[in-house]
RNA sequence: GGGAUCGUAGCUCAGCUGGGAUGAGCGUUCGCCUCACACGCGAGAGGUCACGGGUUCGAGCCCCGUCGGUCCCACCA
């Protein structure tokens, strides 16, 4: 083994092995329980990003860990063709070769979009293959192959039948950049400087002005009414008069209604019902004209009148200047106001009014908050349930048409000649009703995310009635960022309740952003964007994993750092060299299972730590609690294991006594196996590659080929030296006091000084007795005597406390007595300070009467223990 | 406007359904190239757990309020 642990080359090859055994593979068997997870399918167009790297690395945990487990462990792989996102994409590449989408028309469009896909659509797979992902790649799917596409008319056609589809005219969001609509969920609201305009508009009949402020004044090329407050008495006059919309010259009706905020700026709204979601309600509720005065580009229509051909902002100059001229416009204000934008594109959306086609959300939404509400699926973190509700509680229904190409065309057909609309599985070549062959599909395609929404189940071959849909659905848990709760969560739930009748997972383990060091979204824009590539070329796989997996909670955001993908990187090492360590004293040795008596303390102190991590470990990662596991396994490994059981070895390995060494080897080997195999899913690399040069060298053929299919540790109650644990704990104690007199007193390492440890404890100086082999080494002393009393201790002996015992160490000569007073001192005060604590807790009445027996009685051992010492100090201290 | 979430060591964060902050990593100080590892070892320093109340025998943890940061949602023109 190489002397640093250098993850080149070797993950590649790990990898590779892996596919070739089929050891993520998962077919259908009755025998062994599943467990699902279906992959967030990653755009094609997408680059791996930091948030791809949590999001994976978490389930390959997961996956990691059940497979161990002994589940039939299913991680189904895929892709979103990401309609909008890849349409904008090729469309751009075309513009580029100077060819215009529109000229190349619909299907060579798509053609090419194919290509694309083909050509591009592997690289986020590749990418993700390169983190170590065990995915079952055998059933990669595509949210745009023909399954998927069988599924989405399936699911369109039932809806549609069910009336929980329609088609119809209603305001929706408009992207003039896009040339789509877009849905709520995609609209970004962005506070934007900008300014409230006062205009007024004359009324008519009469000399007057009514007054009122906008943020759009070119809307009002569109106005139909200007509203007041019913209740409002400086207006109640006016509701039903008439004013003059100037530029237009157009009459309107001053309407009545309560929308209107008597409070706010003049109690006055223009209303433009095309081109406001609220102005639309008004508009709807008083019978006004809806007028479209923009194109699709942004631009103004020929319902602007003279502005027809202007882009929207250009009106707006435009039309103020105008007002201007002609005395109406009465001032103009600062003013913040938050604007709708397209997520993709930053766009500003154009409200406008459109034929579109709709999810209808009341009824088809109630099993999804049932299903939370009830516990039939469990949100992590539970707070993020407030979030989910928010939006089912408000929810409006989903425009799910797009005019875009790339993308699954709705299933509806059009008969030109009589009109009639029909929705079909498969394609409509002649009208049902008139039996004209004058059929004409629907151009639109849908909202990316209606294919998405049923990817727990499409994938596992719905609508077909498959063997791995009935054993893989519903999913265990699905693993996602909180920014995406609206997008898909939800749309997957009330899909999964509606298509399957069942929950899509049972779990919804969540996380949070990655930032960079400053705690800023990395973004492209800024350019702080640390490509997870570029780290695991540099630091391994298994550092980055184990760097975003460790000091998170579900839900949080963290901060991604140099600093700790090297401390990671660090912890690879730690666990190499300590692996290098043990096979260095594995090799040419025969290790055979130890007889009981020939275990020592520190082998069973180290089994009863590693059973008790593994018990830990196991009860965090069931709770998906994968930080706080993460961070038990590191504390066992390089702590317990390396810092200390590697140390108390030592002496033993060295020595010549057979039986003494085989304990130590075999307990060396299997506290190693066992924490690699803990370590396993978090880094799967390093402890593959550890484990199979282990088995190699010491010829163990009860161990499996490769870690990934061995067995999770399990808590072992042979392993259960509760008693052993507890005595050497007292020793480490002891040691890191002699450490710290030692190092404080600047003796140095090399001068070996004798150890009586005291005790009128019987069975704490077996205890030590029991550590001697290695106390001796780690305290760096020539002898160690035992005896009940103080006899024969010299007055000036530098002395160490704890629990039931003093050690005394003849270091007189070399330190400094007013030195040792004040460490003395230091612990005196120490002491009473815990003395105290103790004391007021036992001394209270309420405490005695209602904290629990045992703590009672464990605050009291504690007490007596300090006093103790404390006495034990005290006279030290006087004897100076 | 509503909601969520955070405020713990110089920095980044953990802290398990309330029971001594021996918290972790990085940084820092002192001593060590000890035959696995200097990507390391040993020993330290460093915290009024944002603030103010309350519940409790006991609060970093529960409740109320205040201040500060972040995020989400929302039709105030």
């Amino acid at each position: 083994m190489e002397k640093n642990y250098d993850p080149k080359g070797m993950e590649d090859r790990l990898y590779s092995k892996w596919v070739e055994k089929k050891y993520f593979h998962a077919e259908v068997d009755e025998s062994k329980k599943p467990f699902t997870i279906v992959i967030p399918p990653p755009n094609i167009t997408g680059r791996l990003h930091m948030g791809h790297a949590l999001d994976e690395t978490m389930q390959d945990i997961i996956i990691r860990f059940k497979r161990m487990q002994g589940y039939n462990a299913l991680w189904q792989p895929g892709t979103d063709h990401a309609s909008i996102a890849t349409e904008v994409r090729i469309t751009d590449e075309l513009k580029k070769e100077g060819i215009d989408k529109h000229e190349l028309g619909r299907e060579k469009f798509l053609e090419r979009a194919w290509e694309w896909k083909k050509e591009y659509g592997g690289a986020i797979v590749g990418q993700l293959k390169k983190l170590g992902s065990s995915c079952d790649w055998d059933r990669e799917r595509f949210t745009m192959d023909e399954g998927c596409n069988k599924a989405v008319k399936e699911v369109f056609c039932r809806m549609y039948d069910k009336g929980l589809i329609y088609k119809g005219a209603k305001i929706i969001n408009w992207c003039p950049v896009c040339l789509t609509t877009i849905s709520d969920a995609e609209v970004e609201y962005k506070d934007q400087a900008s300014h409230l305009w006062h205009i007024k508009y004359p009324i008519i009949g009469t000399d007057d002005f009514l007054e009122f402020a906008t943020t759009r004044p070119e809307t009002m090329l569109g106005d139909t009414a200007i509203a007041v407050n019913p209740e409002d008495e400086r207006y109640k006059d006016l509701i039903g008069k008439k004013v003059m919309l100037p530029i237009m010259n157009r009459e309107m009706p001053v309407v009545a209604d309560d929308y209107v905020d008597m409070e706010f700026g003049t109690g006055v709204v223009k209303i433009t019902p095309g081109h406001d979601p609220n102005d639309f309600e008004v508009g709807k509720r008083h019978d006004l004209e809806i007028i479209n005065i923009m194109n699709d580009d942004g631009t103004i229509n020929e319902n602007g009148g003279k502005y027809a051909g202007m882009d929207r902002y250009e009106a707006r100059e435009a039309i103020v200047k105008e007002l201007d001229e002609m005395g109406l416009l009465v001032k103009i204000e600062d003013y913040t106001h938050n604007v709708g934008t397209h997520d993709r594109c930053k766009t500003t959306i154009e409200p406008l009014v459109k034929q579109q086609w709709f999810v209808k959300m009341d009824e088809l939404i109630k099993p999804a908050v049932k299903g939370v509400k009830e516990g039939d699926i469990t949100l992590v973190p539970a707070s993020l349930a407030k979030t989910y509700f928010n939006w089912t509680d408000n929810i409006r229904d989903w425009c799910i048409s797009r005019q875009l190409w790339w993308g699954h065309r709705i299933p509806a057909y059009t008969c030109k000649d009589c009109g009639e609309l029909v929705v079909s599985r498969t394609d409509v070549d002649k009208c049902p009703k008139c039996g004209s062959t004058n059929m004409v599909q629907d151009p639109d395609t849908l909202d990316t995310w209606f294919s998405s929404a049923l990817w727990p189940f499409s994938t596992l071959g719905w609508p077909e009635d498959t063997p791995e849909l009935k054993y893989f659905y519903p999913t265990d848990v699905l693993v996602t960022g909180y920014d995406i709760i609206f997008f898909w969560v939800i749309r997957m739930v009330f899909s999964g309740y509606e298509q399957m009748g069942k929950r899509p997972f049972k779990t919804v383990l969540f996380h949070g952003l990655v930032r960079d060091e400053k705690g800023r979204k990395m973004s492209k824009s800024l350019g702080n964007g640390i490509d997870p590539l570029e780290v695991i070329e540099k630091y391994g796989a298994d550092a980055l994993r184990f760097t975003l997996i460790t000091g998170n909670a579900p839900g949080n955001d963290m901060r991604f750092s140099y600093d700790r993908i090297e401390a990671s990187r660090n912890f690879a090492n730690k666990i190499w060299n300590a692996s290098r360590f043990v096979l260095m004293n594995l090799e040419g040795k025969t290790i055979k299972e130890p007889a009981e008596n020939d275990l020592e303390a520190a082998d069973r102190w180290i089994l009863s730590r590693m059973n008790n991590t593994v018990r830990e470990v196991t009860e965090n990662m069931e709770k998906y609690e994968l930080g706080i596991a993460a961070g038990k396994i590191y504390d066992f490994i390089w702590d317990e294991y390396c810092d200390w059981y590697i140390e108390m070895v030592k002496p033993r390995l060295r020595a010549e006594n057979e039986a003494a060494g085989n304990a130590a080897r075999f307990t060396l080997k299997t506290v190693l196996i066992t924490a690699l195999k803990l370590l396993h899913p978090y880094m799967p690399f390093v402890t593959e590659e550890i484990y199979c040069i282990i088995k190699d060298a010491t010829k163990d053929d009860k161990l499996p080929e490769s870690i990934m299919i061995s067995d999770f540790p399990v808590y072992d109650e042979k392993y259960g030296y509760a008693a052993e644990e507890k005595d050497v704990e007292l020793v480490k104690e002891a040691v890191k006091g002699i450490r710290n007199v030692r190092s404080t007193m600047n003796v140095s390492p090399g001068r070996k000084a004798d150890v009586t440890v005291v005790s009128e404890k019987e069975d704490i100086l077996n205890a030590f007795k029991a550590s001697e082999d290695f106390f001796k080494v780690l305290v760096s002393a020539a002898e160690v005597t035992y005896q009940k009393d103080k006899a024969g201790i010299p007055d000036d002996a530098v002395s160490v406390v704890v629990p039931n015992a003093a050690l005394y160490m003849p270091f007189a000569e070399l330190v400094d007595i007013s030195e040792e007073k004040a460490r003395l001192e230091k612990e005196v005060k120490r002491l009473e300070g815990e003395l105290k604590r103790s004391d007021s807790m036992l001394s209270n009445e309420k405490f005695l009467s209602k904290a629990p027996a045992a703590k009672i009685e464990e605050e009291k051992e504690k007490r007596s223990n300090y006093e103790k010492m404390l006495k034990e100090v005290k006279e030290r201290l006087e004897l100076l």
